[in-house]
DNA sequence: GGAATAACCTGGATGC
DNA sequence: TGCATCCAGGTTATTC
């Protein structure tokens, strides 16, 4: 299931391949990948081919590749281009979202169709030749779009591997990842206060905090030792101060070792599995013993998802 | 307006 | 062996 860490080892491995590329062409095979892109698959295929890709940007789980007007030969026509990174002449991007279940794969040219395969792009690189982005997706929760770029409301830059202050629009209403350098820890204190809901309902939403899916969410939360259902404004500043630094080194370790990967759901941009899966201290534990305590992490329903964690070391709130 | 819930989707695992 | 059911979960529309 693809969270934050998963998406920046895409995100990291796009970049070198896709960053000066011009997009030759493109091939939908199926338009439910295009969930989020206004218009038919003929207009995204229009809308992409013959533009350079000049990044490869991430915030939370969504990913774009920001556009300009460029051609093979580098010839420019048509709309601004100012030749690098950030600038006026950025006003498209691909967005990605890989869903459940999606994949951005980088295979040579004429390479056999992957499994669910739903979307190809065909791109020049100038160092690496000719190369195609294929996007697999088993579930069909993921999507590319063809998107434009909105200016981010605090100035910074909108995410990772992008110093241009701003994002997709279908990006903008996400909040920063807590990797993010301009992610704002009193905002999320404060954001905290305002809410009686599940601590563990708060990390899941994306608009107050992005990235966290549910691996993620019930490993932080073991490793602060708080329960998941604990009122998010019940929880004291040291409290989610230490939440905060557990969701940072869970993602800092998850991001080192790869991604977790289960059943092949996951896979780098080379198709090659994470490790994280074997470093998992609460999430899909269920019935082995805590490794702080000893006593079986038990898991249970919550919100039509799975919550693993120790009864004893996270305790129920009154 | 905020919070909670259902629906979307596919394929592997499980049970009969 | 074959069929039916359950389960996984990120996002968003709908409902409360």
């Amino acid at each position: 299931m693809p969270e934050l860490p998963e998406v920046e080892v895409v995100r990291a491995g796009l970049a070198p391949a896709v960053t000066g590329a011009t997009i030759l062409g493109a091939d939908v095979l199926d338009s439910r990948a295009l969930t989020r892109h206004v218009g038919d698959p003929a207009s995204f295929e229009a809308a992409v081919t013959g533009r350079r890709v000049i990044s490869a940007a991430r915030r939370g789980k969504f990913l774009w590749l920001p556009l300009v007007e460029g051609r093979v030969d580098g010839r420019v026509d048509g709309r601004a281009d100012d030749g690098g990174a950030g600038g006026a002449g950025e006003e498209e991007a691909i967005v990605a979202h890989l869903g459940m279940s999606g994949q951005l794969l980088l295979r040579s040219p004429g390479a056999a169709a992957e499994r669910h395969e739903r979307i190809r792009l065909h791109i020049a690189h100038p160092d690496h030749g000719e190369l195609a982005v294929v996007f697999a997706d088993q579930r069909t929760f993921g999507s590319l779009a063809v998107d434009r770029l909105v200016a981010t409301g605090d100035g910074a830059p909108g995410g990772r591997g992008t110093d241009a202050a701003a994002t997709p629009s279908q990006v903008a209403h996400i909040a920063r990842d807590p990797l993010d350098p301009a992610f704002s820890d009193t905002g999320f204190r404060a954001r905290l206060a305002r809410t009686s809901s599940a601590i563990k309902r708060v990390l899941l939403d994306q608009t107050v905090v992005s990235g966290i899916g549910n691996i993620y969410a019930d490993e932080s939360l073991w490793a602060a030792r708080i329960h998941p259902e604990t009122a998010a404004d019940s929880l004291s500043t040291r409290a989610v101060n230490r939440l905060l630094d557990e969701v940072r080194i869970v993602l800092e370790r998850a991001l080192a070792e790869g991604g977790t990967s289960f059943d092949a759901q996951y896979v780098n941009v080379n198709g090659q599995a994470g490790y994280f899966a074997h470093s998992l201290r609460a999430y899909g534990r269920t019935g082995e013993p805590c490794l702080r305590c000893g006593r079986p992490i038990v898991r249970v329903s919550f919100t039509n998802r799975s919550s693993h964690y120790c009864a004893h070391c996270q305790r129920r709130p009154r």
